[in-house]
DNA sequence: ATAAACTTTCAATATATTTTGAAAGTTTAA
DNA sequence: TTAAACTTTCAAAATATATTGAAAGTTTAT
């Protein structure tokens, strides 16, 4: 396989997982190709490089840095803004994990929450409804909670929990 | 709150959370409605109270069927089908789990592995991918580990594991 | 202060996804 | 075997989402 042709796919497999961690293609096309590229690029590298239109790309590129998985960088020197990926993969996890709880998990542990605590009035109806969110709540609890020790400091953490757990 | 009102947000909060997982939103609503019902529900039923058309209905049902997380059931005396959910949340999860790891994460795995064994030509941008490639390739194999476990038969699985790392 | 270089915004447009509903298909009872 | 009861299919329509591009906005150099 050619460099081309490994960088094309890799581009095009990671626009069309965008949505396994819910962001449009465009978005993981330039992530993509930030997160391989050796140097910081700039818009107009961008959309030349991918083919789509300078709007696009400006709207994407503050959705990524929202997301705190892509940088702005001065190029001394130069006018133009330059723009790098997180090239880290640990760290990259841990800004999507914060970011996937922080905007998905939690609003609806709050929902859970709330509706989960209706008043029994003892009809089946009722008492299934609260036995199966109360049940959901729980554990959107304990998915928020790993994703809160993934987010965390504390280094490595998926590896060292593998070692123990899957050895 | 009235039972009427949670059960309402109930279904549209998991509505518009299917993304989360991958499911459009009349997919998340039917399943909801049938995580929270005593009793299985016919067709009929489900597009009555969730004022969608049968086509969809059905459509759903099988996209479902095939996540794993509803059954059909026979209501004996009935000709009609019955569908009822999972109620299960730690077997849903695994459902939920092995399937995604099964559509999206093992191909994405395979992809990168392909790509990442591209020959090194002593540039910096073939070293750059190579390098980058390789690590998105572990992080992926080390998250499909994970949800492997997950799926696997061992027991509370998630909740060991928070015991052991999070307290 | 001016203007060139560059970025952002957003209404219009294009694309992709979901939903409908009626026809075709299937099963069951008599 | 017939026909009623029920389910599935899929082309067309509706809806939702993403993209464009040109005008407006901003920054920088002189």
């Amino acid at each position: 396989m050619e460099f081309k042709e490994a960088k094309d796919k890799f581009i095009s497999t990671w626009g069309s997982l965008g949505t396994l961690w819910g962001i449009n293609k465009a978005m993981a096309q330039i992530h993509a190709l930030l997160f391989i590229s050796p140097d910081p690029m700039s818009m107009e590298e961008i959309m030349e490089e991918l083919g789509i239109s300078r709007g696009n790309t400006s709207m994407n590129l503050r959705a990524l840095m929202d997301w705190g998985i892509v940088h702005k960088v001065n190029v001394p020197g130069e006018r133009k803004e330059y723009f790098e990926s997180e090239k880290d993969v640990t760290e990259l996890s841990r800004q999507i994990a914060k970011e996937r709880s922080r905007r998905e998990l939690q609003p609806t542990i709050k929902v859970l929450k709330d509706i989960s605590s209706i008043e029994d009035d003892g009809s089946a109806k009722t008492k299934e409804f609260i036995k199966q969110t109360k049940a959901m709540h729980d554990l959107a609890d304990t998915a928020d909670a790993m994703m809160n020790r993934i987010v965390s400091q504390e280094q490595n953490w998926i590896t060292k929990t593998l070692v123990k757990f899957l050895k």
